[in-house]
DNA sequence: GAAAATTACTTTGCGCGCAAAATAATGACA
DNA sequence: TGTCATTATTTTGCGCGCAAAGTAATTTTC
């Protein structure tokens, strides 16, 4: 019908890039499922794994997830017993987040997760690697504007 | 904590993937808000606009939404006057999706959003090339790792 | 030609993603 | 010191995303 280029489907890179992204995490799915962990609890254990005993804004940032999506997220973590909550020391407003011993022991589990979707999937390192770079740049680009967008 | 390279978060090409996407959801919301759409109902206009009159197995292969996920989007559309439905002539378990002429108008406005969103986003077009061919290939190739498993 | 399998689509249920509003503690400043 | 703005976190509400189950029409198979 429409015969503008700019509008046509299949010259969208938003369209690509959703669809990709969500085929990503319909592939992890099975394999999440051994550890019983959605796709972003998955991705906050891996920011937990990497350091814990943060503070909720300390995770936001690392996870670039928003503050009131991971609020439920740690809860189910929390009730799943991988993680435990405490008051800050100091600033009574914030909450440390802490890994548990089951969720410490989980990272041995989750070891092997990465190389068996990369085996899956069998697209280069090269290529792997310059799809993280430039989503990477998009990303940064898109923060960059909207913070100058606040100070406008 | 964990000092296993594969397990952090800075190196998984699923966690960049995943917050450029959402970026760029979160970036097209003012522009798509004016047009008074959500992204998956842009999307889906999309589709609709190259070609309508069309069943919704079709436009869940062109859009690869899941079926499930389409329904309620139509419905919506619909109910915003955008788009209405009718039975197909012979198979009729199909339902055919046709644009209204109001669903119709609205490529006239949505016409300056590709541009406008890549005005914003100052990525070279040689690299928002590169990432949309990227992305692609990670969508076949999972795509065909999920077709060839369903089949063994 | 009736039972069984398949296909097209819808419904249900749960977990996000996020804007907006609420809550509560801290900081600023007059 | 009290008011006002700011900050950290939670809650609410709505729209997906998708697996799984349901419904209804069509096709296959014997």
């Amino acid at each position: 019908m429409t015969d503008i280029p700019a509008l046509k489907l299949k010259n969208q890179i938003c369209h690509s890039l959703y669809s990709a992204t969500n085929a990503l995490i319909r592939a992890y799915r099975p394999l999440l499922d051994e550890l019983d962990l959605t796709y972003p609890q998955y991705l906050v254990m891996l920011a937990l794994w990497d350091e814990d005993k943060v503070i909720i804004k300390d995770l936001v940032q690392r996870t670039r997830f928003d503050a009131g999506t991971l609020t439920p997220i740690l809860k189910r973590l929390e009730t799943k017993g991988l993680v435990s909550t405490a008051k800050a020391t100091g600033d009574s407003r914030q909450k440390l987040v802490l890994l548990t011993a089951t969720g410490k022991q989980l990272a041995e589990q989750a070891k092997q997760t990465p190389d068996n979707i990369s085996c899956q999937i069998k697209m280069t390192p090269q290529d792997a690697q310059q799809l993280k770079a430039l989503a990477e740049q998009l990303y940064s680009l898109i923060q960059h504007n909207l913070v100058s967008e606040r100070i406008e």
